[in-house]
DNA sequence: GCGACAG
DNA sequence: ATCTTGTCGC
């Protein structure tokens, strides 16, 4: 991965997107903009963010709902980008495809999306089954300036999104009670931007928000449900299986 | 000025 | 995210 001071981004303009039969349309892979600095990218951000639709309600039943992840590898050249479509009842995987690639901009606090999005959306357009609900390994609204990884891949892809991270990036919160299901707001700047959920009883908590075209409310219901057994949603768990059995073939294979 | 900082 | 040993517990 390659770091030059003023162009943290190593790719060029614009994600390529092949001619294939695009289950997205084409608009999704030809809108993600690579930045070629942080100060281009934080701009990027400020003009999708009005594009953010926050009212929802979002889809209460789901019949699918998709789970992303990416996985690193080679100190960081690598990256094997998953999405699992599992259905929203019985919580089997119905479909599923991979990305490798190279991540497109550094690592930055707050720019974390321009890392991934290329290879998630290269990965969301090879599959055969288009999800009723994207579940984000990261942050949607919880960002600072309301425009994390899981409101992104919503403006680009207009599915509905939401947001669910591991730890936090902006905001402070009472730690919710100890019971599965028990939440407690999360506030920044006089805002309320997701929710801190308990989805395991004495179990940590989990940052949820809305990434696009859902409501805090039934992105809440959407998590537990995914959360049957286990801290992290069911998609966010297969999600990262995928991608990283993904990385192991192709570092050894190819 | 000194930390904090999704994955 | 990834680099890593042992350890506690179902």
């Amino acid at each position: 991965m390659k770091s030059s001071g003023s162009r943290p981004g190593a790719a060029p303009g614009r994600a390529a997107a092949p001619g294939r039969a695009a289950a997205l349309g084409e608009t999704a892979l030809s809108r993600v903009v690579v930045p070629g600095s942080v100060a281009e990218a934080v701009t990027v951000q400020e003009e999708l963010r009005p594009l953010v639709d926050l009212v929802g309600p979002g889809p209460s039943a789901p019949a699918t709902v998709a789970g992303l992840d990416v996985a690193y590898g080679q100190g960081g050249d690598l990256l094997a980008a998953a999405v699992t479509v599992l259905d929203a009842g019985t919580l089997e995987v119905v479909d599923s495809a991979v990305s490798v690639g190279e991540p497109a901009f550094d690592y930055v606090p707050g720019l974390f999306a321009f890392r991934e999005l290329p290879a998630l959306l290269t990965a969301l357009d090879r599959l055969s089954v288009l999800p009723d609900l994207l579940v984000c390994d990261g942050h949607g609204l919880a960002h600072p300036r309301r425009f994390g990884l899981a409101c992104h891949l919503g403006v680009v892809t207009g599915l509905p999104a939401i947001g669910v991270g591991k730890t936090p990036l902006v905001g402070t919160w009472d730690p919710p009670a100890a019971e599965r299901g028990a939440w407690s707001p999360l506030r920044d700047g006089g805002d309320v931007v997701g929710r801190v959920l308990r989805t395991q009883d004495g179990v940590k908590p989990v940052f949820v928000s809305v990434g696009h075209r859902m409501g805090l409310e039934n992105a809440t219901a959407r998590v537990l449900a995914l959360a049957q057994r286990y801290r992290l949603p069911e998609t966010t768990r297969t999600a990262d299986r995928l991608s990283r059995d993904a990385l192991a073939s192709a570092e050894q294979t190819d």
